[in-house]
Parts: C-alpha cells; sequence; structure tokens
DNA sequence: TGTATTACATAAGAATCTTATGTATCTTTG
DNA sequence: CAAAGATACATAAGATTCTTATGTAATACA
C-alpha cells in the first residue's frame, strides 16, 4: 500500500529538509532510495518532483550543493544552510501542529 | 497562524467526508464555517475550493444532495451516499498511517 | 552484451488550490 | 432606511505542485 499521491502533496520540501538536517549533506538520488527505505516504499518520490524541489530550495538560499565525481558520473550533494536549518524547524513544528489540527478534526485515535 | 497552503493540499476531500459522516447532513457554507471553527480559524476552507469539491463527491457517486429554500434563499445540503461512507473510513484511515509515517520520518514527539 | 541501476535533468500535462469575480438574499447598525 | 456585513451559491483565470514521459550518460551485473 503506498498512498495515494494527493496526500504527499506540500510534504515533499519538509521531507527532504528534515532528511537533510539529519545527514549532513545528501545527493538526489539518495534522497529517494531513503525516503523509500524508511517508509517501507509507502513514500516514493519522483524525480520529476524532487530535482525541481532541490533546484527550489538551493535558489531560495536554504541549501547549497557541492558537485562531486564518483569515476565520471556526477554527483550533486545538497546541505543546509543556516537558513534552512531555522526553515526545517520552522516546518517540521508547523506540520506536526496541523497533524494535531487533524488528528482532532478526524477524530483519530493515537496508536 | 494559520497552515502554509499546500499542507491543505490533498486533504480536503478527507475533512468533508468525514464531516459529513458526523453531521448526517450539511451545505456548503456551514461546512467552511464549520472547520474555521472546530480548527479555531487555523484551516480555512475558501469557496473557490470547496464548491467544486463538493462537486466532485456528488458526480463521484460519494454524496447526494437536496436543495432547499430558506426564505428566497436556496441552499443545497450534502449527504454521504453508502460508497461515500465507505470511502470516509478508507480516507481517514489513510490518512492516519500517513501521519504515522511522517512522524516516524519527521521524528515527531507525540503531545 | 544487453539489462538494471545509478545519477542527473527538463517538459508536457493533470490535479488541486488561491484569488477574483459574479449574483442574490438577509441582517444589522449608524 | 441605506449601507455594510453576513449568508449562500457558483465559475474562471492563474499559481503551484505533482505525475508521467523523455533524454543523457556512466556503471554494475548476469
Amino acid at each position: 500500500m503506498n498512498y495515494s499521491s494527493e496526500l504527499i502533496k506540500g510534504t515533499l520540501k519538509t521531507i527532504v529538509l528534515k532528511l537533510l538536517a539529519n545527514n549532513k549533506r545528501m545527493y538526489g538520488y539518495e534522497i529517494t532510495q531513503t525516503v523509500k527505505e524508511l517508509t517501507l516504499d509507502k513514500i516514493q518520490i519522483t524525480e520529476g518532483a524532487l530535482y525541481p524541489t532541490l533546484h527550489a530550495l538551493e535558489s531560495d538560499g536554504l541549501v547549497t550543493t557541492e558537485i562531486e565525481f564518483i569515476g565520471k558520473r556526477v554527483r550533486k550533494y545538497y546541505r543546509l544552510s543556516p537558513e534552512g536549518k531555522a526553515k526545517t524547524k520552522e516546518k517540521v513544528n508547523e506540520f506536526a501542529d496541523f497533524m494535531n489540527t487533524m488528528k482532532f478534526l478526524l477524530d483519530i485515535k493515537t496508536a
């Protein structure tokens, strides 16, 4: 079972920021694989969604990038900037608050 | 504080279905006001989002409608169909599961 | 050697929302 | 009593964010 895609909408940026906060630096493909593993395939980030998001984070100054070559293959690492770290806390807190509101609205019992 | 709109994306249909499950029948404007009150203004459903959603629920056979006149003013009530009731459970369960996954991913402590 | 995986990227189209606009009735208040 | 605000419906243009498709290229494996 993986979630109907509409649910993930709006959470991608938050997920990426949080992963970067936990891992110092990560590259795009690594992010897709990590999310897939951590969520037991329930959340699968597509490349068409991820790369534009990463580019947006960069142009917003929330991440910095480092390009490295593995053999002849390019790899682009992303790392949180200080503003990115602040933004991550903000986003995670906002999502936590949102979850409490939704839990109440939908009358969901905590597992 | 109200949530950045991207968060609410994808949850509107679930919220509406659950409200209808709790209230037998409701009309559009009532739904916007109820959500506003229940969430202390944190979630404000706009009419431009709600009405198309309600029409979609109707054309999907998840709700039935009843039109009533309050004086000369029209009011359109929405009520869950049997399929709508089933769909509501499905959607709420999916969201609950999604919240658990996100709580884990974002390392959020339950309040 | 060809298929799968790793790794980047962009673009067209779909879905879902915001903002703006429109119509009309009813209620409250200066 | 007139104007403003609230109630109640609806649609449309535009924005955002995703999916799906496509492209390039190197590496690994069978």
